[in-house]
DNA sequence: TGCGGAATTTGTAACGATATATATGGAGGT
DNA sequence: ACCTCCATATATATCGTTACAAATTCCGCA
């Protein structure tokens, strides 16, 4: 029903009533369509907004002329007069050093946007910043209608402010605020709980985890699931400390590298991150060790990368691609009205 | 001093006969600042703008009102008014399985654009529409003021079409067209040429290369700079036919396997995509050969990815971080006015 | 005293769309 | 005939900014 531009064949030569210019081809507005049709600007704004005000003979017949000059809203003076933007803003960090999770959830979301009028707007956020300054710049400034953001905390100061300020947005992964807001997020709890019982099921008694950095909501969510299937299982466990999902590559594998020569190593791993999973086997494979075999591993997988790892190594996937497009989903519904909070929040199973 | 009025702290819905809107403090414009200084819009207008036209000292005194009430110029109406977008689009093919190919790119474009008034939209194609379609959608409908994309082609019709259109663009790879535009590339023919080189020193003397799909650009360096060397050195080669770079991984994987089982195999790889050298290693790997001894393997490296992974293979590397920062610095000079095409034009090397 | 003219500043009209208020025309009732 | 009322359509104001033309001040100098 919007955005197609596709017309475009090459009728302009031919028919040539032009009714002003000569000139190549201006781009027409509600001007045109106006003279056209021999009706005023605002019965020509209506009747493409398809108001009932309208009688529908007229509407079509406007639509008609719309298309047939190509008419697209010039959406400058839109946003201008109604103060919306069409603009939907991706909060990225740069430096997130996860293989391709931008792209992935990128992709989802511009599916989701596709046909509607909205454009996805990457609004980097550089670690060198507060946190919450790009949002409050967004807002403030009215550059965008809607905004999508990850790497949730458990008080989040973004979340905070946007509920404060009513401003539509769906972050991926949840807070543990008292007012509920919309999120997607990936279950995992249950990732780390399946990943240590796969383990434990496989003959590993000391397992070893690496969480993202504390201060997100889903550290906890892992070390929660982590730590229910070590203690319903008995096994001895340790968790990483000093290096995170986030730490560089090079000193995930020297630290595992490092522990793994102390003694009563551990014998089995869980990694939620791919690059970081590449790393701990390096270590592995470094030391002599035989994955599968001396060590066992179980990561996160959200690309197709692992299916092409040697040795193979046990995955679960998350689908960021799904992801992305159920924030978009969920974004749009929540800037078209007011839906209930409930059925804007999202928690993809394992 | 302070005109009033607008400052409110909490202007509640209890008598409200004046003004009206609810909305915290309203947005300040050129008329919030004209009023506090006693001037008119225009000359505010064009004291920020620091037009020389404009005495030194109000200049000044404008910039400072701006600065204190936190001005921030409305990008709708600059939009509408003067036709510019401050808007750049980086056209993104959503199916583009390079791991992490776009991230890198963004993190650098933005980068450069921080601190420019200029934003990054994503502009989706997708494989099932023309390639031209929303680079005519952008130049037709004015939604940037410039375009970046990737996956040149020989004979590009983007490129055509937007030097055509005297629209400002900088693309990754470059063209054989006859007039010259701006671009930033890597040079392809020295990575397959060294990789090449490096292979038949080890030993290799069957190599097997590869190559993106015939219509990029750089499948012609790739396999040029490949050709060379095994010309110079007189050995055996092949270049894959049915997969390219862009196949699935699967499908290399299978592909290669089948090769090494037949007669006469290839024993030196050449890889210029991460994902694929991935699923070549696992294919020599599930035939039971050994990486660095039965066969060999050079593969572009474009992440840290290839510093985890093991048996460690040789790597060439191409920073697309780079790429990006630089894709988008030629595109601000571009748009900035008149530079010689020649300056606008890159080639990273190896 | 007045006048040319540089140095400043100001007023007005757009840009293209939409919200609000106002007109037009005819059918229907009295 | 007159008036009301509904269905349609039009006119006008406005969003915030900038281009262009016009006005104002303040000199020095004849």
């Amino acid at each position: 029903m919007s955005l197609d531009d596709a017309e475009d064949g090459r009728p302009q030569n031919t028919a040539g009533p032009s009714t002003s210019n000569p000139g190549s081809h201006r781009k027409p507005t509600l001007k045109t369509i106006a003279e056209l049709t021999g009706l005023a600007v605002t019965t020509v704004s209506r009747a493409l907004g398809d108001d009932p005000l309208i009688a529908r003979e007229t509407r079509q017949r406007v639509q008609a002329a719309a298309a047939q000059v190509g008419y697209l809203p010039d959406r400058a003076a839109q946003r201008l007069r109604t103060g919306r933007t069409n603009v939907i803003s991706l909060i990225l960090d740069p430096h997130e050093e996860i293989l391709g999770y931008g792209t992935s959830m990128i992709r989802g979301m511009t599916a989701t946007l596709r046909g509607t009028p909205y454009h996805l707007v990457i609004t980097p956020h550089f670690s060198d910043t507060p946190q919450i300054d790009p949002v409050r710049h967004i807002v403030h400034n009215r550059m965008a209608d809607g905004i999508l953001f990850s790497r949730t905390e458990p008080s989040d100061e973004r979340v905070k402010f946007l509920l404060e300020a009513g401003f539509p947005f769906v972050c991926h992964g949840r807070t543990e605020l008292a007012t509920p807001h919309p999120y997607v997020d990936y279950d995992n709890y249950t990732f780390t709980y399946q990943a240590a019982k796969k383990l434990i099921a496989s003959g590993c008694r000391r397992l070893f985890i690496i969480l993202p950095p504390e201060r997100f909501t889903f550290h906890h969510h892992m070390r929660h699931g982590f730590m229910t299937a070590v203690r319903e299982e008995g096994v001895g466990f340790e968790i990483a400390v000093d290096i995170t999902l986030d730490s560089k590559a090079d000193a995930v594998r020297d630290h595992v590298a490092a522990r793994l020569a102390e003694p009563d190593p551990p014998d089995g791993f869980i990694c939620g991150g791919e690059v970081s999973a590449m790393a701990v086997m390096s270590a592995i494979h470094d030391l002599g060790l035989t994955i599968g075999q001396d060590v066992r591993l179980v990561a996160k997988q959200t690309s197709g990368l692992f299916d092409q790892v040697r040795p193979r190594i046990e995955t679960i996937y998350e689908d960021l691609s799904e992801a992305g497009r159920l924030m978009a989903g969920l974004l749009l519904k929540r800037m078209a009205g007011a839906t209930p909070v409930d059925e804007l929040q999202a928690v993809l199973e394992v």
